[in-house]
RNA sequence: GGCGCGUUGGAGAAACGGUUAACUCACAUGCCUUUCACGCAUGCAUUCACGGGUUCGAAUCCCGUACGCGUCACCA
């Protein structure tokens, strides 16, 4: 059997987008699964749309989520140039050559001409379909026409009857009549062909072997089969993948401002969890597992398993996915990630390491970082009414006496260093006032940190703020509740 | 408008003609507990867009309808 070779073929556009690197995703996936070669190609034959440093976007994210690829522009190959502007010569020389095969011809219709008969058409809201009076032309007169200088585009050339079929791996088998289909261009104007062609002509000669790509080019594959065939070439396994949807109506794109993988990055979510989250974004798994390594995606993934219909992309379900990965790491990996975000967040010296340790349980995402440790570096103005809380039957009174009891304790105690000195002392105040724990410890915890909910309770935050600040903040609740309840 | 594709709970989805429609997220409740979270447990589609048909039996096969998406560029 031939090695399976797959190809991401994006346009650098300046931002990675989640569908785009979904569908990398699959094929890497299906070229790995099979022990083949995943390649890396650029589109860049729309000099318009050109982005500085979007190409190194590209390698970047590829990067960051580990999908290797095994021939590309920045590390070669022995299909390049891998990047299509460079290949621009090429394309000529196979266009001219479709034109010998019949499988296209030179068109010298201007292109306000066929605007205008597009737009008529529409106006009588009709298909339309440019019935170009060029493919007439004699091939000899044509070709006289372009040594005199006359601008020409190479449009196909698709005659009428039949209908032309292919066999798509998730979408089965697809007819269209022949009359349907476009004779689109091939070989604009300025020499440098239209995505449609340089794809086949890159595919062919780089020798892929399953193109994947969004379920858009469904209707207009077959109109690439008539050119391979033309050409005599073989036709690829086609892929087709389902779009990956914001929400019902609504493809995810950058241009509604929704996120692409580097806003999700910096959003805090790990590029790993992002992957994983993706893969089963129109893509299903034999078991009920839904975590995943990349080699486990790779051993686990089947083209057969792909879904036929768009997916809505899930925040809450990545959000998740995230926080499972961050709380399966160890203290010290989930620490060195937290670092950044804890720097800029807490200026006050405390232990940093054991904030982390806190926050790794109840963390999703890493941007929420700053605000759940804000209070440490200032206790926020908070209102005494968080004193009662109806579940640890609290009132001002008790509040009252829990820190007063729990000020004298812990002012007598000097060892801070561990969190158990604390504990064991904390502990004893319930039953020595014949209060239950949450008494005397939510008291204690809303002084200390002004806030309804914080990752760690009194005990643990205690220990993170240290003597000084906990006394500090205890008097002040002292205070409030004695002047305001 | 022509053509192509899709339609299982709020989201991702399983099921591949055979009893109570998996599982995950979300949501709700309970347990645990010094808050929140984590963890654990329970609940959440009498029904598979709708209407016919085939069959002893259909989410699964067939036909039609509706709705949605895509495509019809010298964009990719």
């Amino acid at each position: 059997m031939k090695k399976v070779r797959t190809r991401f073929a994006p346009s650098p556009t300046g931002y990675m987008h989640i569908g785009n690197l979904r569908t990398a995703l699959f094929e890497y996936l299906i070229a790995k699964h099979e022990g083949g070669d995943f390649l890396l190609r650029i589109e860049d034959t729309d000099q318009g749309r050109k982005v500085e440093g979007a190409t190194d976007i590209i390698y970047n994210t590829l990067k960051m989520v580990g999908l290797q690829h095994d021939e590309g522009p920045d590390i070669g190959g022995d299909y390049g140039p891998y990047i299509q502007s460079e290949r621009i010569g090429m394309y000529k020389e196979y266009a001219d050559r479709l034109v010998e095969l019949g499988g296209a011809h030179y068109c010298f219709c201007s292109e306000e001409e066929v605007e205008t008969q597009r737009k008529e058409a529409e106006s009588f809201n009709k298909a339309f379909k440019y019935d170009d009076p060029c493919k007439h032309i004699p091939l000899e007169e044509a070709k006289k026409r372009i040594a005199a200088g006359e601008p020409y585009v190479v449009r196909q050339t698709i005659r009428h009857g039949g209908a032309t079929h292919f066999d798509d791996e998730v979408y089965g088998r697809i007819e269209v009549d022949n009359d349907v289909l476009d004779e689109s261009i091939l070989l604009k104007s300025d020499g440098f062909p239209t995505y449609n062609f340089a794809n086949i002509i890159d595919d062919h000669q780089m020798k892929i072997t399953h193109v994947v790509r969004g379920n858009e080019y469904l209707s207009s594959t077959p109109k690439y089969n008539l050119i391979y065939e033309s050409f005599g070439w073989e036709i690829p396994t086609y892929i087709h993948v389902p779009h990956v949807m914001k929400d019902e109506h609504h493809k995810l794109s950058k241009r509604n401002g929704d996120a692409s993988f580097q806003d999700l990055v910096t959003k805090g979510y790990l590029p790993q969890a992002i992957l994983n989250y993706i893969a089963l974004l129109g893509w299903s798994p034999e078991t009920e597992q839904e975590i995943y390594t990349l080699e486990e995606m790779v051993k686990a993934f089947s083209i057969k398993r792909i879904s036929k219909s768009p997916a809505i992309f899930d925040i809450d379900k990545l959000t998740w996915m995230n926080g499972m990965y961050l709380r399966a790491m160890s203290l010290e990996e989930f620490h060195a990630l937290c670092e950044p975000y804890l720097c800029q967040a807490i200026h006050r010296d405390v232990d940093r390491k054991a904030v982390s340790r806190i926050l790794q349980p109840r963390t999703d995402t890493l941007a929420q970082i700053a605000e759940s440790v804000d209070f440490i570096d200032t206790l926020p103005d908070y209102s005494i009414e968080m004193f009662i809380h109806k579940k640890m039957k609290t009132t001002y009174e008790i509040s009252l006496t829990s820190l007063k009891a729990a000020r004298k304790a812990l002012e007598e105690l000097n060892d801070w260093s561990t969190e158990e000195r604390i504990h064991d002392l904390l502990l004893t105040l319930p039953a020595q006032l014949g209060m239950k724990n949450g008494q005397v410890l939510w008291p204690v915890r809303t002084a200390i940190t002004g806030k309804q909910f914080t990752p760690g309770g009194a005990i643990e935050i205690t220990h993170i703020l240290g003597k000084e600040e906990t006394l500090r903040r205890i008097d002040k609740g002292i205070e409030k509740l004695e002047t305001e309840a």
